[in-house]
DNA sequence: ACGGTTTGTCGAAGCGCTTCGCCAGCGTCC
DNA sequence: GGACGCTGGCGAAGCGCTTCGACAAACCGT
């Protein structure tokens, strides 16, 4: 009479294993998750009927009863300013990662906000999560800090206690495109930087790279100007002949606006200065990027790949309750491509006071 | 002597709002599910514990229990010649849909391929799949027919039998670019398309296009050529070089490929062609990208928000067991914008027998 | 030969939720 | 006024898994 009888799921389970194999359940749960000893003969002829039976845990079931999802959560940015083949690269990496630590990964985007992190964390949805394009002042960093999960973030908030944190050391790349155009003695050099928004919400990277620009700059005795650039064609134009209108000795240009550089060629080109030979430039931007630009670009590619994979490395020691460091800084490394040469300028351009300004 | 004692999760669960509210467990329930008649009184009172205490509903225990996880997989593709910003346009598309119908969205990469779609599946993390990037012989259509879970595609396989397919009509954008040409005057015009690799695989929208091109163009006695192009601006100078090589008349230009657009203009210019003055170019790519190009492209957009949005209401329906059309395809619209022009050329250079090659 | 370990396995108690069947109380209709 | 149908609510049985404690059996040293 007590046939209730609700259909079966049709997918086998545990105890289908268990009774296949002629042990108990918590056998086959053992032999699946080795957090016992079993022996040889036994775990044998459990995988044999697992793999016979085709079974696959139940996901659902298996968080429920070990408080464990395997899975963490991925907040994305979707707005403008950001660099988006960057973003994908970090994905794939992340997921890729994630995937080795036998873990999946559950797309956020950052427009449901706090209460979208809220809801996936308490809801035991997820184990962990990561957020990307972090900003200065970022609201969500208090969240996270109460959330209950352990947590890594991708970029640098004004104030990382508590925190997890990783980036690209974009104040040392900021140096280092200025240490490689003043070791090819370029004197008087400009940054082209992310549209005027992204410095105007605070995001770390864009204040990063500037400061790191110019604090080399001056370090080297060259002039530097900075500017931000919007990512249309027209912008990008005026803003190269702004430059050069303001300042016509400039020989060395740093890009961090994927977005840019290609119009910033065409408008070289079409002021009639040759690069590298009349100007040499170096982005900040992915090496597949760069590679595919003509000339092949000096630059300084974002580590998407590594940073993904540190995060969730991060985050997978966080879940296991080991120590993390507080910030990690991936070491920018700067790829000599054919857009940069030693400058031609005459020396007497450089009157000694360059650093001044 | 019961005092087993593993530690609670700190969440508090349906259990406390009940004892909160007054009220048995599955009243709760059901004021949080709707799915049956709750007196006006009693759901007040145990929304407001909810409320009060911060419940939010376990999702392993919920999936346990209901058989659904309330998340769909994304699978999206990873490879070159891949429109990367169409692909984040469209995955924040289909983020947004499913949190409209109360779902989560799980990420995986083409590169786990059909096993990572069977663990997922097999294992109830997700209720269904969506599949992005199908090529016309896809490894992944005959699992997805056996999968036991609704899937839909993001593109067209050469047979859609049982299957439920979303894609812009690249047949129909391809004829349209041709038939926008053809009637400002254009009589010889040219396709620059994908990678080679892309075509080589059979992607669907690649041949498509090119179809819709070729046949659009027989139609108005258009001549015109179809070449793959690569995605470096070497690559692609040598393609447009090579196209005016073998037709100085050539007066209009279809870009099927993101990366090669800046290129096309740049070489135009050196070509000394203007753009829409000597050639007219029509792009199929992201509105965005065509309105920050200089002079800003016509162009057929792929409507990836929507194909997301139709992608997500489509498996949201099958997921409800409703019927759903095999295929969909999304009219293309042409939006004309500054990059095409009425021909100028003599009309000599039409000499009737065009449509013949 | 006998306590004391170790090793391998089992049974059962949940994890937090949904859903089914049941029933008390009411208004309704001949 | 008794049979009937609704409404609103309750209790309990799982969903499929992990994990704890128990416990035979094998193995040790003496």
């Amino acid at each position: 009479m007590s046939g209730r009888g609700r259909v079966p799921s049709g997918q086998p389970t545990i105890a289908d294993v268990a009774r296949h194999a002629g042990v108990a359940v918590s056998t086959v749960s053992y032999v699946l998750s080795g957090k016992r000893a079993i022996s040889e003969l036994t775990r044998n002829r459990v995988l044999a009927s697992v793999r016979l039976l085709g079974y696959h845990p139940n996901a659902g079931a298996r968080a429920l009863a070990s408080r464990r999802a395997n899975v963490i959560a991925l907040v994305l940015p979707l707005r403008s300013g950001i660099q988006v083949p960057v973003v994908m690269q970090f994905a794939t990496a992340v997921v890729t990662s994630a995937r080795r630590h036998d873990h999946d990964v559950l797309l956020l985007t950052s427009d449901e906000g706090p209460q979208g992190l809220h809801r996936i964390a308490a809801g035991a949805l997820v184990d962990g999560v990561l957020v990307m394009d972090v900003e200065l002042h970022d609201v969500r960093v208090p969240l996270l800090r109460g959330l209950g999960r352990p947590s890594v973030l991708i970029g640098l908030p004004a104030d990382t206690d508590g925190l997890t944190c990783v980036d690209l050391d974009f104040h040392r790349a900021g140096q280092v495109c200025v240490e490689h155009l003043a070791g090819l003695g370029h004197r008087r050099i400009a940054l082209l930087g992310a549209p005027a928004a992204v410095y105007d919400r605070g995001t770390g990277f864009a204040h990063r790279t500037r400061a790191g620009v110019v604090e080399a700059a001056t370090r080297h005795g060259v002039e530097a100007v900075t500017l931000p650039c919007e990512e249309n064609a027209a912008e990008v134009r005026a803003r190269v002949v702004e430059l050069f209108a303001r300042q016509p000795e400039l020989s060395g240009l740093v890009v961090q606006n994927e977005a840019a550089v290609g119009p910033v060629q065409a408008t070289l080109a079409a002021l009639g200065r040759r690069v590298p030979d009349d100007v040499s430039v170096v982005a900040v931007c992915p090496d597949q990027f760069a590679e595919h630009a003509s000339p092949r670009l000096t630059s300084v590619p974002v580590p998407a790949e590594e940073i993904g994979r540190q995060a969730v490395s991060l985050l997978m020691r966080k879940l296991h309750d080991e120590p993390t460091p507080q910030v990690t800084l991936l070491e920018p490394r700067l790829t000599v491509r054919d857009s940069t040469a030693a400058a031609t300028g005459t020396p007497a351009a450089y009157d000694g006071r360059a650093a001044a300004r």
